[in-house]
DNA sequence: CCTACCGATCGGTAGG
DNA sequence: CCTACCGATCGGTAGG
């Protein structure tokens, strides 16, 4: 790996953090670049077009996004065990996450869901593929019997997503602290579970 | 009502379609003007800065919003029937209503949530408001028996939100038609009563 | 990766 | 409500 790609990876990780606050349209490239202390030009280089380098930072949030909350869970047993996995890092990352602006997808999706084009097309298939990956979990959970095989599955991917978008919002615009277990609690409800108590929940 | 303030609203009217596109930000006093066939000094003099234009614009929003969704619920009896026509009216006008954007709320929250300033104090105050309504709803329907007299409140509406957040999403971003029914169901389940199958809704 | 530059557009102002 | 204008910044280019 020479010494473009290591700039270029500079770039993307300032840019995703600037892009999670101020968005992927407010992010721009003067702004990026002064962040940097590089010129405008140093950083236009690298990607041709803005339109490329939202595509790279949508890339860049997707990678970091399996490696925080897909990998992890992974280590737990195909079921239950492993959806609950999934659901504590997604929405600890998405909500609360090393990103200063909260989950760039969210953002995204409200920013481009009118907006056609080549980005608003990155930002739906990534959702898709997501989606996707939740749903063979869910499967999998009626697979080995802890949820009943009657299960709609889409409708609990659904409400899943659900809980996660509503803590994004009342914790990051309503400054809600009690944002995260509720929608934790949304979810015991969702499988049929009692809900647990938070300090039981910790142990 | 002088001319004044009729050209003021032919400029909200407009703004509001376009933001609900562009996002508040994305909204600018040159694109409204050209919209317009007006002079962007025009435009601008009716508010004397961006921000101002911004929440005038959401202050319109707020108005649209009750006027197509709490005004025709309040005809219904307190209580179970209220809530469910909240509910209907709510998705019905965020997610397919008039704004050719989807809802402005739900696009100015992952807006501003990171941008402080007056528009995103103005954000958060409408959005505070409107919990406060549907929460009030949902106490009346305890008080009626309709809810069992331990519902947690505050979890319903949160819930509640989180449905409306999902369809929005899912139908905007994803051109998922089924979403506003699966938010429906969710709904449905929220309330502990037996999904109802859409032709039987309908009629 | 830089300097120097392009036309377009931004929010906003002066003056009428 | 207009014309005419301001400095700043936008995405992007030329040339090295």
């Amino acid at each position: 790996m020479g010494k473009g790609d290591d700039t270029r990876q500079q770039i993307l990780d300032r840019a995703l953090a600037l892009a999670s606050e101020c968005g992927l349209e407010g992010l721009t490239i003067g702004m990026l670049a002064s962040a940097l202390g590089m010129s405008k030009s140093g950083v236009f280089a690298h990607f041709g077009a803005k339109d490329e380098l939202q595509i790279a930072v949508l890339d860049a949030a997707a990678e970091r996004f399996t490696a925080n909350v897909m990998r992890p869970a992974l280590q737990q047993a195909r079921g239950l065990a492993r959806l609950r996995a999934i659901f504590d890092h997604w929405i600890a990352y998405s909500v609360s996450g090393p990103l200063p602006g909260g989950c760039l997808f969210i953002a995204a999706a409200a920013e481009f869901d009118d907006k056609p084009g080549a980005v608003h097309d990155h930002v739906r298939a990534a959702q898709q593929r997501w989606r996707d990956a939740l749903l063979k979990a869910i499967r999998l959970a009626v697979d080995t019997g802890e949820l009943p095989a009657d299960t709609d599955c889409e409708q609990l991917g659904f409400e899943m997503f659900a809980q996660v978008l509503a803590a994004h919002h009342d914790l990051r615009l309503m400054s809600q602290h009690s944002a995260v277990s509720r929608a934790r609690r949304g979810l015991d409800r969702l499988l049929a579970l009692p809900p647990l108590l938070e300090p039981a929940r910790a142990g």
